[in-house]
DNA sequence: CTGAAAGCGCTTACAG
DNA sequence: CTGAAAGCGCTTACAG
């Protein structure tokens, strides 16, 4: 490992000249500047990220959480960050909280340690469920730039990029609608979460606006070991036509457990999923889905924060919002 | 920000005395540990990691780099990954190939920038097809420690964490003959690979060694738009009753594609895949794939590198391979 | 048991 | 245009 001090006394040249002109500093004469370049190739010279964070107070290292990188969803976003991250010259580190709030506690502070410039988050379902957003507060003070995403704290001081989850059931419930179904369900495995909290108020709104006449049926379960006795209980004292479900993989039992049962999709059951991932393409019949487009989420949040970075005098608060779409596919009949 | 000279004022105590009872050093009484952590924790201290980094030699950062995190199969490795690189009290960072060698070579790159303690990589499909492994040579003379994994270079004077590729297409592919299938065919997106490469060997050696007289028919393509073509041209000149896919999307293509053309399956062809994911289960009829222990192969290569990094003087080099199992499931025939 | 001092490898304000 | 010096925030060998 050539150092930079190294460098300098084989070039018999002060090690700020070595340092000034693999900068590119304008003070250091081009002459100077390709000596020592050359040198510190032909030494594969690697300067130390260490050194340079203590002195210049910042990483080029942002933090991320996840609940599970195992879902495709989460995977997706991932992807997007890291792209637009690299774009800027950030590294990420990854962590995941497997929807445990004691583990995401822990990684935050982790990444405080290693002085990460900012932390992206999307929180677990036990942060959610339980509320408790107090590790957020070491963040407050400390000026560190965070932006949440996907599922977010609401009316916080920090900036957060989501889904128009609402929009996104509301049109979706509406479609099924439109295509004559009359009795709706609405399947939630995330009803805890922000994100699962939005899809309901979408489904309900949309219920209520086209003059639904029959109560909501809203089948909500933690565990998938509950789901399917739920839903036969659901199904055993309802009429119930369509189905739509608050994520890909439960849009993908409820369709194999229904076909299970013995019912045509979509001819006696439509159904509708969030997420347009693989999944939803490879069952029979493919799904019809509300498109994420998860990976912008991911750029979208990483430019927020760099935004934050860049002009941290300003209002730093922001709050963008995605707009879903929804992918029609066979699942669901087609428009009356 | 409180720094630990800080805390060393505010103490009246030398830093040195600080840093040590925080360390847990035994040269420090008890009293005073105690006192200092109190402080620490009153005031919110938190150390620098980047200044104990340039002390101390090592990050307690692992770079790792996959060619993408979308792919299910290395989602699932990547989760394995972190997990037990945290419980060694590692912290990841991450970057993604794209299956690009230049981005490949730039994460090198920017990992020994930043010093990690080691790299975990599965190398990008251009590596592989270019065998263009000199990205590689920085690292031998550098000392750090290097696991590779999934995608291997053999061989090599690196570590490597494999599925054991060979005998799971062997098996599979003996499946399919003791279920009768008598034309047996290989899809294989990955032809390029190691992994690919492996797959495909252990098909051929199954059909040679259960004496079959056909010839192999190997449909190997890179992109899916080539791939329906390919496939029609392959059942048109032969009789194919089987195929066996390399990876997860393929199995998925070929059983949707044939169900298309009208063939049932497992009735008129069966069907094997790699890769035991969420596709597979969710495919109709589900599918029978050869399962991997995704993360278990992550898990396997962080010891392996927390060895090499425990042990530099020992033998470094070892070669982990982690056996398959074929999850029977609709997509194929009871055995005769 | 506690502390003073040196040093990890950089960058940058300042001097010349 | 180049260099000497200080300092980022830690740790540790050494002294007392």
């Amino acid at each position: 490992m050539t150092t930079l001090k190294e460098l300098a006394s084989i070039l018999d040249l002060a090690p700020s000249t070595i340092s000034k002109s693999l900068n590119n500093s304008p003070e250091i004469s081009d002459c100077t500047k390709l000596k020592v370049k050359e040198a510190a190739k032909e030494f594969g010279y690697i300067p130390n990220n260490a050194a340079r964070s203590l002195k210049l107070k910042r990483t080029k290292c942002i933090g991320v959480i996840i609940p599970n990188v195992t879902d495709a969803f989460f995977g997706k976003v991932l992807h997007g960050i890291e792209e637009e991250a690299r774009k800027h010259n950030y590294t990420i580190m990854v962590s995941f909280s497997n929807n445990s709030h004691r583990l995401e506690n822990n990684h935050l502070q982790n990444f405080m340690n290693f002085c990460v410039d900012g932390v992206l988050i999307s929180f677990s379902t036990e942060t959610q469920r339980q509320k408790n957003y107090k590790h957020l507060n070491n963040l407050e003070s400390s000026q560190m730039p965070l932006v949440m995403f996907d599922r977010v704290l609401e009316n916080s001081v920090f900036s957060s990029v989501t889904i128009d989850d609402l929009e996104g059931a509301y049109n979706a419930t509406t479609h099924l609608i439109k295509t004559g179904c009359k009795k709706i369900a609405f399947v939630s495995p995330i009803a805890e979460t922000s994100v699962g909290k939005n899809r309901k108020h979408g489904y309900l709104d949309a219920l209520q606006s086209h003059g639904y006449s029959s109560q909501p049926i809203c089948i909500e379960f933690n565990s998938y070991d509950d789901f399917k006795p739920m839903l036969k209980e659901a199904m055993k004292s309802n009429d119930i036509d369509a189905f739509i479900a608050a994520d890909e993989l439960s849009a993908i039992c409820t369709l194999n457990t229904v076909q299970q049962w013995g019912y045509q999709v979509p001819n006696q059951i439509s159904i509708v999923g969030f997420t347009n991932g693989v999944m939803g393409q490879c069952s029979n019949p493919p799904l019809t889905m509300v498109s994420q487009n998860a990976e912008k989420m991911g750029k979208e949040t990483v430019k927020s924060f760099i935004k934050a970075m860049e002009k941290p005098n300003l209002v730093r608060i922001q709050h963008k919002v995605i707009k879903t779409e929804l992918v029609l596919r066979d699942s669901t009949r087609p428009l009356l």
